[in-house]
DNA sequence: AGTATTCGCCGCAGCTGTGCTACAAAAAAA
DNA sequence: TTTTTTTGTAGCACAGCTGCGGCGAATACT
């Protein structure tokens, strides 16, 4: 199965060079110049990882990086002009896998497009057969399958589901679902990851996707 | 295998002129001027050694220290613009390995940087090859290998770890670990001490972590 | 208005981890 | 040495945490 990457650059010369080597090395590409058709064309072809330029016509690529994260996991190697800039990016943690500088070398970007692809591969599967968030329109979707949760529910997979791997307590949790300070027991929490669970089970009763942790709280984690 | 020095400065100038001296003396140099960017940064290219100015945009130094020392032990040196200052700092014991204070020499700085290093580097594999601790994600890790702890364990681990070769004693370990002021018997400490030696020995059999002082309490030391 | 979801909580069952006890071993004090 | 104090360890009872079904109340929909 060969995998896909998609090239999200505005300069054409630039993009067809790291297209040719991305090919040579067994890799299928796809080329997108305009910023604001990256999401849907995300959405709709799901490739295994996503060259990023920040500097684009039409939308910003940190805005990109952080919409592509707010419903996937999917792999992002962002590049940006200036060394200086990638400290500025690690700070704002977009969740981006890697950064490459301007002027790179085409086998450099190959030699790191495989490095974050075995990273990630290591569950390459959940990665893209998993899950998928929509924010905007609070639609959940597990194997291509919608999940039909309720907001609660959503907003709370959701949170869990932007960092995977991070362990959150109850009260941390409530907090951010609750931004009004509202008191609620700490169970309710356990009550919607009942609901959830059973939700996501009956889709994929195989996997396991949210984790409690005795004594600390629950995490989200694709593995 | 060239040692990597991470400079936390603002001051390109200054930052220039160190990394010019610590590369001379055979070094690599990362610098980061942003004080946000630090700990992700370390996290990512887990230097040798961090130069941390105090006196940061984005954020305190202090801060940025405390961080660090929450999930590694690697050598930090202060930099700060008041020779007073200095005595606060050791009144805050952050944890930093040696302080220096501008207007400072580059020689000063690069022999103060291998003072620290050498000092470091008589458990320099315990430091690197040793142990590491993700609190967001309660796992702790030995030769790369998970631990597998429960909360309790990996609080009680995590403190001690904060600051190695200090002992702490059993009520004082108590205090840390329960917030809300519960009542347990001292010896209950030594059941979880108990515990997590045997988890260690596990994993590596031949290194002691945790040392118990005789009518005092308990320490961690990666020697 | 009525109806249908959804939310938050309760109670019970099951189980893990916790904290204690008892005794052995070690260290310090006598 | 003997005595006293402190620590190591095994084992165990149960407190506390979590999962789950269900139920009234709140909310949204018609």
């Amino acid at each position: 199965m060969t995998q896909t990457i998609m090239i999200v650059e505005d300069e054409e010369k630039l993009a067809s060079l790291l297209a040719d080597y991305l090919r040579q090395s067994g890799f299928e590409t796809v080329w997108i110049a305009d910023g604001n058709s990256v999401v849907p064309r995300v959405r709709e072809r799901q490739p295994d990882l996503v060259l990023l330029d920040l500097m684009l016509p039409g939308r910003d690529g940190l805005d990109i990086c952080k919409e592509i994260r707010s419903f996937s996991q999917l792999p992002i190697i962002m590049i940006t002009a200036r060394i200086e800039e990638i400290d500025r990016l690690l700070g704002l943690e977009l969740g981006a896998d890697d950064y490459v500088c301007k002027p790179f070398s085409p086998r450099e970007v190959v030699a790191r497009v495989k490095t974050v692809l075995r990273r990630a591969g290591d569950h390459a599967a959940p990665v893209t057969g998993g899950l998928t968030l929509d924010p905007d329109r609070y639609l959940a979707q597990l194997k291509g399958r919608d999940l039909e949760l309720t907001a609660v529910e959503f907003k709370l997979l959701h949170f869990l589901y932007q960092t995977p791997g991070r362990i959150y307590s109850r009260s941390q949790l409530m907090d951010r679902i609750y931004p009004d300070q509202r008191i609620v027991s700490d169970r309710t929490i356990d009550s919607h990851i009942k609901k959830l669970r059973k939700k996501i089970a009956a889709v994929d009763p195989d996997r396991e996707l949210i984790y409690s942790i005795y004594g600390a709280g629950y995490k989200y984690e694709p593995s």
